[in-house]
DNA sequence: AATGCTTTTATGTACGTACATAAAAATATG
DNA sequence: CATATTTTTATGTACGTACATAAAAGCATT
């Protein structure tokens, strides 16, 4: 071609990009190495790197020490999800949010719950209950257990006027997590907060945060039937 | 302190994610510059600087030129989540894929479809339905619109021994997409399908994927009731 | 006080060199 | 011929300098 020159790293992933689609790199293909590039392109190496890098983090390319790069065969699409906070997820859609505490109470939780906090199974834990709501109407459950040993100052908080959902955020640190995403069939309990009808299918995002070794708090987000979580790729 | 060094980005990272977590940092506050962090840590501002850039990627900082860098307030959890070959999904889980295919045709589409698809109304679209099976029971239903004036090839595929989830991978190429997270009640037809009961909640996944601006297929996976999609954050 | 222009500053990025590291490939050794 | 050992090579990253760029802050003009 001609002596085009990429002379910064988006141009250069986009070039790249182009290849691909274009199918002058097919699936599985190895592409040329990042110094003979650079010399392709017109730019330094340093710059190719960083633009293969960024294709490689979002699963288009494979890339090994020796082996070189190859175009993935089976590019992952990895889609990235924003878990906001509930209130600013409904004030995005428009809509005014409402909150309202259901339940709190500090007692001694089901097994399922100490076990996957790796409490022990005699400690008390915080169990907090609320409905967000979007326009007066119900949004999502939200059912909590909080580790009061990790976040004491949950004790006095009351939970009446913010959320644990958000106040959390702001009094709890945590270091990593486990997300789950599941389709459920609510229960007449959950039906009667939501105001749907039982055996509606509802959105139920399972959360576990961690701060290092221990849990700070699990919690089950049930989402009206009709709600989607949605992303581009 | 004392005079350590921190001299690789990674190393960089944590000390700040440390600070972060022990609350030296706190949310919403404004940390040093990258310049400053430098001469602290004893490395070059380039290191400090993709260090903040990683962090600031998975939205734990927020970064903007001559405001500063910050702790975020509202760290929004990114969560990212892999979309594999729903064989390779299910290979992961130790069972044996299965694939059936349930209806392969040439129609015109509902109006959703073509609307949603930017294809004229009165265009045929390749439309493929296929059941996935984890050891031999229901997994997934594939249900499936293709583009063939984008994807020709796709009219001389049988789709009975390759799934187009997998085929398409390999011959469609595509730049974006959207996809949606959704829980329905699985109607009769899909019920009997499935083999579980009608009314019961499924986990849907619902892609669109482009090539530029033309739409290259739409597809809904029904999952099994009891599918979770998880993820670390 | 409101408006537009200038300066300052922190991040964003390009470059080239140097060295680290993983892993494939080649070679030596039993 | 199988198994260690060495060499080669492509990616991974650190560094320091230079310049680009966005946006806040200061200044001037009305």
């Amino acid at each position: 071609m001609n002596g085009e020159t990429f002379r910064n790293w988006q141009s250069v992933q986009d070039e790249v990009l182009r290849r691909i689609h274009a199918r002058e790199w097919k699936p599985g293909d190895l592409i040329p190495n990042e110094a003979d590039l650079a010399v392709e392109f017109g730019c330094a190496r340093s710059t190719v790197n960083r633009a293969l890098r960024s294709l490689a983090d979002s699963g288009l390319l494979d890339r090994r020490r020796k082996a070189g790069t190859r175009v993935a065969a089976q590019p992952v699409a990895k889609a990235t999800l924003d878990i906001a906070v509930i209130r600013h997820e409904v004030e995005a859609r428009g809509s005014r949010y409402g909150y309202q505490l259901i339940d709190r109470q500090q007692v001694t939780p089901p097994v399922s719950v100490s076990g996957a906090m790796r409490t022990p199974a005699t400690d008390k834990l915080l169990h907090v209950c609320a409905l967000h709501l979007a326009d007066d109407a119900p949004y999502a459950i939200e059912d909590r257990w909080i580790n009061t040993n990790i976040v004491p100052q949950a004790k006095t908080e009351a939970f009446a006027n913010v959320s644990a959902n958000e106040w959390l955020l702001k009094h709890a640190p945590y270091t990593h997590g486990e997300i789950a995403f599941s389709a459920v069939q609510v229960g007449q309990d959950d039906a009667d907060i939501l105001g749907v009808s039982a055996q509606s299918a509802a959105f139920a995002i399972d959360r576990l945060t961690w701060d290092n070794d221990a849990s700070v708090t699990k919690v089950r987000l049930l989402f009206i039937p009709g709600y989607q979580l949605r992303t581009s790729l």
